[in-house]
DNA sequence: TTCTTGACTTGGAATTGTTCTAATATTAGA
DNA sequence: TCTAATATTAGAACAATTCCAAGTCAAGAA
């Protein structure tokens, strides 16, 4: 899904969109590197030297909310965000902390909507591991 | 692995066989409920009271680097434990924030050693959504 | 056993990441 | 243009984790 269709949904939905979220909604597009909370406060700030920490943190949860992005998980005591909201593997190297997608077949969860009698609402399925740049480091 | 079999294990590989680190293995192994730092914290302090959260934490770190324990990232800004090591699904709840095991067979990731160039080191297949009792609480 | 050295634990301070709050600014609709 | 609702801001508050210095304990040497 492309960023007009993603504006057009929030627009069609009711939901104001200011230059702040714009601008959010804008960084994650551009970046699909899985950027931190942080990443994404200091980048805007270049722009939007005024911005708020916490517009950053209101705006995510609100596109995430309206399932437009997706939070990730993976690195203990941080969030981390994507743009692609389909699901799909992630790689955290635990040398580098960098996130990487990764494409994983047959997926035996995929399209299930419960298990064990709960509820599938989101798929998290998460690596740990070293990343090929590290691997090439260690020598 | 039973607690005996992971006792031993820390002391063949020379590590120090605390009462800190036999009562927070001992936690873990009596409850499978893949508890929070804060959790098994507060109950060690019941029989323990002069224990530490440094020593829980360091304790942790240190079974989870043993390959003893696993850590769980599911939850964002907390992290969970679990005495389970073989790789298996987690499923938490939303609402109750509970974290349960889910079977789930036919990942295909299972035994892979790498991918993308990456080395594999630790899956953590999370999955979120509502539970069976908050379903039925639901109504 | 006593001594010594290194490892472990403690309590609290420091740090990091996230959420809350009250004041101000902006928006959309009347 | 006015109004009411919504959004943003800055910084305080909070929660989880890590760090640190001091004290304690454990294992091997004498």
């Amino acid at each position: 899904m492309n960023i007009k269709e993603k504006l057009a949904e929030l627009n069609e939905k009711g939901c104001t969109l200011t230059i702040q979220r714009h601008a959010v909604l804008e960084y994650l597009y551009a970046n699909h590197t899985h950027p931190t909370v942080e990443e994404i406060y200091y980048s805007l700030k270049k722009k939007f030297s005024a911005i708020s920490k916490a517009t950053v943190y209101n705006t995510l949860e609100l596109l995430k909310n309206y399932g437009l992005i997706q939070e990730i998980t993976i690195e203990k005591g941080k969030l981390h965000f994507d743009y692609e909201v389909k699901p799909h593997h992630h790689f955290l190297c635990h040398r580098c902390n960098q996130v990487y997608d990764v494409d994983v077949e047959g997926c035996p969860l995929a399209g299930k909507e419960m298990i064990d009698g709960h509820k599938i609402e989101e798929l998290r399925p998460y690596i740990i591991g070293t990343c090929s740049k590290c691997l090439k480091k260690k020598g």
